[in-house]
DNA sequence: CCGATTTCTTGAACTGGGTCAATGGAATCA
DNA sequence: TGATTCCATTGACCCAGTTCAAGAAATCGG
Protein backbone atom coordinates (compact mmCIF):
# COMPACT_ATOMS: atom_id res chain seq x y z
CA UNK A 1 0.00 0.00 0.00
CA UNK A 2 1.79 2.66 -1.20
CA UNK A 3 1.35 5.98 0.43
CA UNK A 4 0.12 9.03 -1.40
CA UNK A 5 2.57 11.95 -2.21
CA UNK A 6 0.48 15.07 -0.23
CA UNK A 7 -0.13 12.27 3.06
CA UNK A 8 3.92 12.43 3.06
CA UNK A 9 4.39 16.18 3.86
CA UNK A 10 1.96 15.83 6.79
CA UNK A 11 3.71 12.84 7.90
CA UNK A 12 6.97 14.91 8.00
CA UNK A 13 5.31 17.67 9.97
CA UNK A 14 3.93 14.84 12.62
CA UNK A 15 7.34 13.36 12.77
CA UNK A 16 8.80 16.89 13.71
CA UNK A 17 6.75 16.60 17.32
CA UNK A 18 5.59 13.04 17.94
CA UNK A 19 6.21 9.42 16.26
CA UNK A 20 3.87 7.44 15.39
CA UNK A 21 3.79 3.72 14.73
CA UNK A 22 2.27 2.01 11.15
CA UNK A 23 -0.81 1.61 12.33
CA UNK A 24 -1.47 4.58 14.24
CA UNK A 25 -0.18 6.58 11.09
CA UNK A 26 -2.72 4.50 9.04
CA UNK A 27 -5.33 5.07 11.46
CA UNK A 28 -4.87 8.90 10.92
CA UNK A 29 -4.06 9.08 7.66
CA UNK A 30 -7.66 7.31 6.48
CA UNK A 31 -9.67 10.13 8.04
CA UNK A 32 -7.46 13.00 6.05
CA UNK A 33 -9.59 13.76 2.96
CA UNK A 34 -7.74 15.46 0.34
CA UNK A 35 -9.01 18.50 -1.49
CA UNK A 36 -7.85 20.77 -3.61
CA UNK A 37 -9.17 24.72 -4.01
CA UNK A 38 -8.34 26.91 -6.84
CA UNK A 39 -7.03 30.59 -6.22
CA UNK A 40 -10.33 33.09 -4.76
CA UNK A 41 -12.50 29.75 -3.81
CA UNK A 42 -12.75 29.20 -0.73
CA UNK A 43 -12.98 26.27 2.27
CA UNK A 44 -14.96 28.65 3.97
CA UNK A 45 -17.37 31.36 4.21
CA UNK A 46 -18.21 33.86 6.96
CA UNK A 47 -21.43 32.47 8.52
CA UNK A 48 -20.93 29.02 7.85
CA UNK A 49 -19.88 26.37 9.79
CA UNK A 50 -16.09 24.88 9.92
CA UNK A 51 -16.62 21.21 9.65
CA UNK A 52 -12.50 20.77 8.83
CA UNK A 53 -8.99 22.07 9.57
CA UNK A 54 -7.25 21.80 6.42
CA UNK A 55 -3.43 21.11 7.07
CA UNK A 56 -1.79 22.98 3.32
CA UNK A 57 0.53 20.73 1.74
CA UNK A 58 0.87 23.05 -1.06
CA UNK A 59 -0.14 26.51 -2.31
CA UNK A 60 -1.71 29.49 0.16
CA UNK A 61 -4.87 30.04 2.09
CA UNK A 62 -6.31 33.42 3.90
CA UNK A 63 -8.17 33.74 7.25
CA UNK A 64 -9.64 37.07 7.14
CA UNK A 65 -12.59 38.77 8.77
CA UNK A 66 -15.15 41.56 6.61
CA UNK A 67 -15.49 44.33 8.59
CA UNK A 68 -18.72 46.64 9.19
CA UNK A 69 -17.29 48.51 6.17
CA UNK A 70 -16.27 46.08 3.93
CA UNK A 71 -12.88 45.73 4.27
CA UNK A 72 -11.09 42.55 5.05
CA UNK A 73 -8.43 42.07 7.80
CA UNK A 74 -6.36 39.03 7.51
CA UNK A 75 -5.51 37.56 10.72
CA UNK A 76 -3.58 34.91 9.13
CA UNK A 77 -1.72 33.22 5.81
CA UNK A 78 -1.30 29.52 5.66
CA UNK A 79 1.45 28.22 3.55
CA UNK A 80 2.82 24.53 3.26
CA UNK A 81 2.96 22.68 6.65
CA UNK A 82 0.39 24.81 8.52
CA UNK A 83 -3.17 23.97 9.54
CA UNK A 84 -5.68 26.35 9.12
CA UNK A 85 -9.90 27.00 9.91
CA UNK A 86 -12.11 29.27 12.25
CA UNK A 87 -10.83 27.33 14.77
CA UNK A 88 -13.74 29.31 17.35
CA UNK A 89 -16.25 28.26 14.98
CA UNK A 90 -13.99 24.22 14.19
CA UNK A 91 -14.74 24.22 18.33
CA UNK A 92 -18.21 25.70 19.38
CA UNK A 93 -19.80 25.03 15.35
CA UNK A 94 -21.16 28.41 15.72
CA UNK A 95 -20.81 30.36 12.98
CA UNK A 96 -18.00 31.29 12.38
CA UNK A 97 -16.61 35.17 12.19
CA UNK A 98 -14.11 34.33 9.43
CA UNK A 99 -13.53 33.38 5.74
CA UNK A 100 -10.75 30.55 4.65
CA UNK A 101 -9.91 31.72 0.79
CA UNK A 102 -7.37 30.10 -1.24
CA UNK A 103 -4.43 32.78 -2.33
CA UNK A 104 -3.13 30.79 -4.72
CA UNK A 105 -4.23 27.22 -5.96
CA UNK A 106 -3.93 25.09 -3.05
CA UNK A 107 -3.75 21.24 -1.85
CA UNK A 108 -5.10 20.49 1.44
CA UNK A 109 -5.92 17.81 4.03
CA UNK A 110 -9.31 18.14 5.26
CA UNK A 111 -9.59 16.51 9.11
CA UNK A 112 -13.40 16.69 10.69
CA UNK A 113 -13.86 17.70 14.52
CA UNK A 114 -15.43 14.58 14.89
CA UNK A 115 -12.78 12.62 13.65
CA UNK A 116 -9.96 14.57 15.04
CA UNK A 117 -11.77 14.03 18.60
CA UNK A 118 -12.07 10.44 18.02
CA UNK A 119 -7.92 10.20 16.84
CA UNK A 120 -7.29 11.83 20.06
CA UNK A 121 -9.23 8.60 22.22
CA UNK A 122 -7.28 6.02 19.64
CA UNK A 123 -3.81 7.69 19.66
CA UNK A 124 -3.14 9.94 22.41
CA UNK A 125 0.12 10.75 20.54
CA UNK A 126 -1.90 12.79 18.38
CA UNK A 127 -3.50 14.97 20.64
CA UNK A 128 0.29 16.10 22.19
CA UNK A 129 0.51 16.85 18.42
CA UNK A 130 -2.10 19.07 18.14
CA UNK A 131 -1.68 20.48 21.68
CA UNK A 132 2.27 21.51 20.59
CA UNK A 133 0.82 23.23 17.62
CA UNK A 134 -2.17 25.30 19.91
CA UNK A 135 0.78 25.93 22.53
CA UNK A 136 2.97 27.16 19.12
CA UNK A 137 0.18 28.72 17.40
CA UNK A 138 -1.04 30.63 20.53
CA UNK A 139 2.47 32.26 20.84
CA UNK A 140 2.81 33.05 17.36
CA UNK A 141 -0.73 34.85 17.68
CA UNK A 142 0.29 36.88 21.10
CA UNK A 143 3.45 37.87 19.64
CA UNK A 144 1.68 39.23 16.47
CA UNK A 145 -0.50 40.97 19.15
CA UNK A 146 1.92 42.54 20.89
CA UNK A 147 3.77 43.83 17.44
CA UNK A 148 0.31 45.49 16.46
CA UNK A 149 0.38 47.30 19.26
CA UNK A 150 4.24 48.29 19.78
CA UNK A 151 5.14 48.41 16.44
CA UNK A 152 4.61 51.11 13.60
CA UNK A 153 3.11 50.29 10.46
CA UNK A 154 7.10 50.63 8.61
CA UNK A 155 8.45 47.92 11.40
CA UNK A 156 5.26 45.85 11.02
CA UNK A 157 6.00 45.39 7.49
CA UNK A 158 9.60 44.76 7.50
CA UNK A 159 8.78 42.13 10.30
CA UNK A 160 6.49 40.67 7.42
CA UNK A 161 9.00 40.53 5.08
CA UNK A 162 11.07 38.70 7.64
CA UNK A 163 8.93 36.42 8.31
CA UNK A 164 7.11 35.68 5.12
CA UNK A 165 9.81 36.37 2.62
CA UNK A 166 8.26 33.49 -0.03
CA UNK A 167 4.91 35.43 -0.23
CA UNK A 168 6.60 39.19 -0.17
CA UNK A 169 6.82 38.70 -3.96
CA UNK A 170 4.26 36.77 -5.08
CA UNK A 171 1.07 37.64 -3.40
CA UNK A 172 -0.98 41.11 -4.24
CA UNK A 173 0.34 44.13 -1.84
CA UNK A 174 -2.74 44.82 -1.01
CA UNK A 175 -3.08 41.61 0.97
CA UNK A 176 0.25 42.50 2.60
CA UNK A 177 -1.39 45.66 3.72
CA UNK A 178 -4.58 44.14 5.09
CA UNK A 179 -2.29 41.70 7.07
CA UNK A 180 -0.39 44.11 8.51
CA UNK A 181 -3.15 46.28 9.03
CA UNK A 182 -2.70 50.03 7.03
CA UNK A 183 -4.42 50.65 3.68
CA UNK A 184 -2.78 49.56 0.55
CA UNK A 185 -1.98 53.21 -0.13
CA UNK A 186 -0.20 53.80 2.87
CA UNK A 187 1.68 50.75 2.50
CA UNK A 188 2.38 51.90 -0.97
CA UNK A 189 4.42 55.25 0.44
CA UNK A 190 6.09 53.22 3.25
CA UNK A 191 7.66 51.07 0.25
CA UNK A 192 8.55 54.33 -1.90
CA UNK A 193 10.40 56.01 1.24
CA UNK A 194 12.59 52.87 1.19
CA UNK B 1 -5.90 14.02 54.18
CA UNK B 2 -8.02 16.87 53.80
CA UNK B 3 -7.90 18.73 50.12
CA UNK B 4 -6.92 21.89 50.68
CA UNK B 5 -8.77 25.26 49.90
CA UNK B 6 -6.60 26.61 46.86
CA UNK B 7 -6.69 23.46 45.08
CA UNK B 8 -10.07 23.36 45.18
CA UNK B 9 -10.45 25.94 42.79
CA UNK B 10 -8.59 24.36 40.36
CA UNK B 11 -10.30 21.03 41.02
CA UNK B 12 -13.49 22.45 40.14
CA UNK B 13 -11.83 24.25 36.75
CA UNK B 14 -10.74 21.07 35.95
CA UNK B 15 -13.89 19.09 36.11
CA UNK B 16 -15.02 21.51 33.75
CA UNK B 17 -12.98 19.82 30.73
CA UNK B 18 -11.84 16.42 32.27
CA UNK B 19 -12.65 13.92 34.80
CA UNK B 20 -10.06 12.59 36.77
CA UNK B 21 -9.21 9.67 39.55
CA UNK B 22 -8.39 10.30 43.18
CA UNK B 23 -5.53 8.73 42.45
CA UNK B 24 -4.37 11.22 39.45
CA UNK B 25 -6.08 14.20 41.50
CA UNK B 26 -3.20 13.24 43.72
CA UNK B 27 -0.51 12.95 41.41
CA UNK B 28 -1.47 16.45 39.78
CA UNK B 29 -1.88 18.33 42.88
CA UNK B 30 1.12 16.87 44.50
CA UNK B 31 3.09 19.12 41.93
CA UNK B 32 1.38 22.46 42.31
CA UNK B 33 2.84 24.68 44.66
CA UNK B 34 0.81 27.25 46.23
CA UNK B 35 2.49 30.74 46.14
CA UNK B 36 1.38 34.14 47.44
CA UNK B 37 2.79 37.56 45.94
CA UNK B 38 1.73 40.87 46.83
CA UNK B 39 0.36 43.62 44.46
CA UNK B 40 3.18 45.46 42.70
CA UNK B 41 5.35 41.65 42.87
CA UNK B 42 6.50 40.05 40.25
CA UNK B 43 6.42 36.49 38.97
CA UNK B 44 8.53 37.03 36.30
CA UNK B 45 10.56 39.74 34.88
CA UNK B 46 11.56 40.52 31.15
CA UNK B 47 14.50 38.65 30.07
CA UNK B 48 14.30 35.63 33.16
CA UNK B 49 13.07 32.20 32.15
CA UNK B 50 9.79 31.13 32.33
CA UNK B 51 10.05 28.00 34.75
CA UNK B 52 6.55 27.78 35.85
CA UNK B 53 2.85 28.63 34.71
CA UNK B 54 0.31 29.72 37.31
CA UNK B 55 -3.08 29.21 38.03
CA UNK B 56 -4.73 32.18 39.33
CA UNK B 57 -6.64 31.14 42.62
CA UNK B 58 -7.66 34.76 43.81
CA UNK B 59 -6.69 38.12 42.85
CA UNK B 60 -5.33 39.01 39.67
CA UNK B 61 -2.23 39.25 37.12
CA UNK B 62 -0.92 41.23 34.43
CA UNK B 63 1.73 39.82 31.66
CA UNK B 64 2.56 42.71 29.42
CA UNK B 65 5.66 43.96 27.60
CA UNK B 66 7.99 47.29 28.13
CA UNK B 67 8.13 49.07 24.83
CA UNK B 68 11.61 50.42 23.59
CA UNK B 69 10.04 54.03 24.99
CA UNK B 70 9.45 52.58 28.21
CA UNK B 71 5.81 52.03 28.17
CA UNK B 72 4.00 49.21 29.02
CA UNK B 73 1.54 46.85 27.15
CA UNK B 74 -0.85 44.50 28.71
CA UNK B 75 -0.71 41.48 26.67
CA UNK B 76 -3.27 39.93 29.02
CA UNK B 77 -4.78 40.08 32.29
CA UNK B 78 -5.38 36.74 34.63
CA UNK B 79 -8.38 36.77 36.89
CA UNK B 80 -9.56 33.75 39.25
CA UNK B 81 -9.90 30.54 37.09
CA UNK B 82 -6.69 31.50 34.49
CA UNK B 83 -3.68 29.65 34.00
CA UNK B 84 -0.82 32.59 32.97
CA UNK B 85 3.05 33.07 32.01
CA UNK B 86 5.39 33.84 29.23
CA UNK B 87 4.15 31.12 27.05
CA UNK B 88 6.95 31.79 24.63
CA UNK B 89 9.77 31.43 27.35
CA UNK B 90 7.85 28.49 29.53
CA UNK B 91 8.31 26.25 26.63
CA UNK B 92 11.29 27.43 25.07
CA UNK B 93 13.15 28.23 28.04
CA UNK B 94 14.67 31.69 26.40
CA UNK B 95 14.51 34.90 28.24
CA UNK B 96 10.93 36.02 28.28
CA UNK B 97 10.12 39.41 26.58
CA UNK B 98 6.93 39.57 28.92
CA UNK B 99 7.05 40.12 32.49
CA UNK B 100 4.17 39.04 35.08
CA UNK B 101 3.15 41.48 37.70
CA UNK B 102 0.38 40.51 40.53
CA UNK B 103 -2.07 43.89 39.86
CA UNK B 104 -3.40 43.32 43.33
CA UNK B 105 -2.74 40.74 46.55
CA UNK B 106 -3.05 37.24 44.52
CA UNK B 107 -3.02 33.42 45.62
CA UNK B 108 -1.13 31.84 42.88
CA UNK B 109 -0.57 27.58 42.15
CA UNK B 110 2.53 26.81 40.35
CA UNK B 111 3.27 24.20 37.77
CA UNK B 112 6.62 24.00 36.06
CA UNK B 113 6.60 22.80 32.67
CA UNK B 114 8.91 19.85 33.62
CA UNK B 115 6.60 18.37 35.99
CA UNK B 116 3.72 19.36 33.50
CA UNK B 117 5.39 17.36 30.84
CA UNK B 118 5.97 14.58 33.09
CA UNK B 119 2.21 14.62 34.19
CA UNK B 120 1.21 14.46 30.63
CA UNK B 121 2.53 10.86 30.20
CA UNK B 122 0.87 9.89 33.67
CA UNK B 123 -1.97 11.03 32.63
CA UNK B 124 -2.96 11.84 29.42
CA UNK B 125 -6.35 13.41 29.94
CA UNK B 126 -4.62 15.98 31.72
CA UNK B 127 -2.59 16.94 28.65
CA UNK B 128 -6.13 17.15 27.15
CA UNK B 129 -7.25 19.66 29.92
CA UNK B 130 -4.42 21.85 28.73
CA UNK B 131 -4.91 20.89 24.80
CA UNK B 132 -8.40 22.40 25.19
CA UNK B 133 -7.10 25.40 27.10
CA UNK B 134 -4.94 26.36 24.58
CA UNK B 135 -7.41 26.37 22.25
CA UNK B 136 -9.41 28.66 24.00
CA UNK B 137 -6.84 30.74 24.64
CA UNK B 138 -6.06 30.86 21.26
CA UNK B 139 -9.34 31.53 19.98
CA UNK B 140 -9.69 33.98 22.55
CA UNK B 141 -6.18 35.80 21.13
CA UNK B 142 -7.32 35.74 17.85
CA UNK B 143 -9.93 37.49 18.54
CA UNK B 144 -8.51 39.93 20.42
CA UNK B 145 -6.30 40.49 17.21
CA UNK B 146 -9.16 40.94 15.09
CA UNK B 147 -10.61 43.14 17.24
CA UNK B 148 -7.72 45.60 17.78
CA UNK B 149 -7.34 46.00 14.07
CA UNK B 150 -11.33 46.28 13.16
CA UNK B 151 -12.40 48.54 16.08
CA UNK B 152 -11.88 51.84 17.15
CA UNK B 153 -11.10 52.99 20.49
CA UNK B 154 -14.13 53.46 21.85
CA UNK B 155 -15.28 50.16 20.85
CA UNK B 156 -12.23 48.26 21.75
CA UNK B 157 -12.85 50.11 25.27
CA UNK B 158 -16.90 49.17 25.75
CA UNK B 159 -15.84 45.61 24.82
CA UNK B 160 -13.27 45.38 27.52
CA UNK B 161 -16.35 46.44 29.75
CA UNK B 162 -18.21 44.02 28.89
CA UNK B 163 -15.68 41.22 29.25
CA UNK B 164 -13.74 42.49 32.41
CA UNK B 165 -16.79 43.85 34.33
CA UNK B 166 -15.19 42.53 37.61
CA UNK B 167 -11.96 44.74 36.82
CA UNK B 168 -13.70 47.89 35.11
CA UNK B 169 -13.81 49.38 38.97
CA UNK B 170 -11.22 48.12 40.24
CA UNK B 171 -8.05 48.63 38.49
CA UNK B 172 -6.29 51.82 37.64
CA UNK B 173 -7.42 53.57 34.29
CA UNK B 174 -3.71 53.39 33.19
CA UNK B 175 -3.48 49.84 32.89
CA UNK B 176 -7.15 49.36 30.85
CA UNK B 177 -5.82 52.10 28.34
CA UNK B 178 -2.58 50.27 28.33
CA UNK B 179 -4.85 46.78 27.71
CA UNK B 180 -6.80 48.30 24.74
CA UNK B 181 -3.83 50.25 22.76
CA UNK B 182 -4.03 54.12 24.21
CA UNK B 183 -3.01 56.26 26.01
CA UNK B 184 -4.31 56.92 29.95
CA UNK B 185 -5.12 60.56 28.03
CA UNK B 186 -7.11 59.00 25.19
CA UNK B 187 -9.10 56.96 27.48
CA UNK B 188 -9.97 59.76 30.16
CA UNK B 189 -11.30 61.74 27.06
CA UNK B 190 -13.42 58.52 25.38
CA UNK B 191 -15.00 58.52 28.98
CA UNK B 192 -15.51 61.82 29.03
CA UNK B 193 -17.17 62.25 26.08
CA UNK B 194 -19.72 59.19 26.77
C1' DC C 1 -3.00 38.27 -27.78
C1' DC C 2 -6.55 41.43 -26.27
C1' DG C 3 -9.96 43.50 -23.27
C1' DA C 4 -11.28 43.59 -18.52
C1' DT C 5 -10.27 43.54 -14.16
C1' DT C 6 -7.24 44.03 -10.54
C1' DT C 7 -3.19 46.27 -8.60
C1' DC C 8 0.00 49.97 -7.62
C1' DT C 9 1.21 54.68 -7.12
C1' DT C 10 0.88 59.59 -6.09
C1' DG C 11 -1.28 63.94 -4.51
C1' DA C 12 -3.99 66.76 -1.29
C1' DA C 13 -6.90 67.21 2.49
C1' DC C 14 -8.27 65.19 6.78
C1' DT C 15 -8.71 62.80 11.50
C1' DG C 16 -8.09 59.51 15.33
C1' DG C 17 -5.28 59.31 18.60
C1' DG C 18 -0.57 60.87 20.60
C1' DT C 19 2.51 64.23 23.05
C1' DC C 20 3.62 67.48 26.40
C1' DA C 21 2.52 70.13 30.17
C1' DA C 22 -0.07 71.63 34.05
C1' DT C 23 -3.41 70.84 37.83
C1' DG C 24 -6.02 68.67 41.28
C1' DG C 25 -7.42 64.23 43.51
C1' DA C 26 -6.81 59.84 45.64
C1' DA C 27 -4.17 56.03 47.72
C1' DT C 28 -0.42 54.62 50.51
C1' DC C 29 2.74 54.68 54.08
C1' DA C 30 5.71 56.70 57.90
C1' DT D 1 -1.74 63.31 59.62
C1' DG D 2 0.98 64.86 56.56
C1' DA D 3 4.14 63.74 52.78
C1' DT D 4 4.76 61.25 48.87
C1' DT D 5 3.73 58.99 45.07
C1' DC D 6 0.62 57.66 41.85
C1' DC D 7 -3.71 58.70 39.11
C1' DA D 8 -7.18 61.18 36.28
C1' DT D 9 -8.40 65.07 33.71
C1' DT D 10 -7.99 68.89 30.47
C1' DG D 11 -5.98 72.03 26.93
C1' DA D 12 -3.14 73.03 22.88
C1' DC D 13 -0.58 71.32 19.37
C1' DC D 14 1.13 67.49 16.42
C1' DC D 15 1.69 63.37 13.41
C1' DA D 16 1.04 58.62 11.59
C1' DG D 17 -1.96 56.77 8.96
C1' DT D 18 -6.66 57.40 6.29
C1' DT D 19 -9.64 58.97 2.68
C1' DC D 20 -10.80 60.17 -1.83
C1' DA D 21 -9.65 60.64 -6.43
C1' DA D 22 -7.45 59.56 -10.63
C1' DG D 23 -3.95 57.50 -13.66
C1' DA D 24 -0.72 54.04 -14.99
C1' DA D 25 0.84 49.33 -14.89
C1' DA D 26 0.35 44.61 -14.42
C1' DT D 27 -2.31 40.27 -14.67
C1' DC D 28 -5.75 37.13 -16.07
C1' DG D 29 -9.32 34.75 -18.42
C1' DG D 30 -10.77 33.57 -22.77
Amino acid sequence: MPASIPHDTLVANLSRHISLSEDELALFCARLRPHKVKRKEFLLRQGEIARDSAFVVSGCMKAYATDTNGFEHILRFATPGWWVSDLSSFITKRQSQLAVEAVRDTQLLLLSRSDQLELFDKIPKLERYFRILMENALVTTQMRLMDNMTLTARERYQRFCRMYPELVNEIPLKLIASFIGVTPEFLSRIRAAK
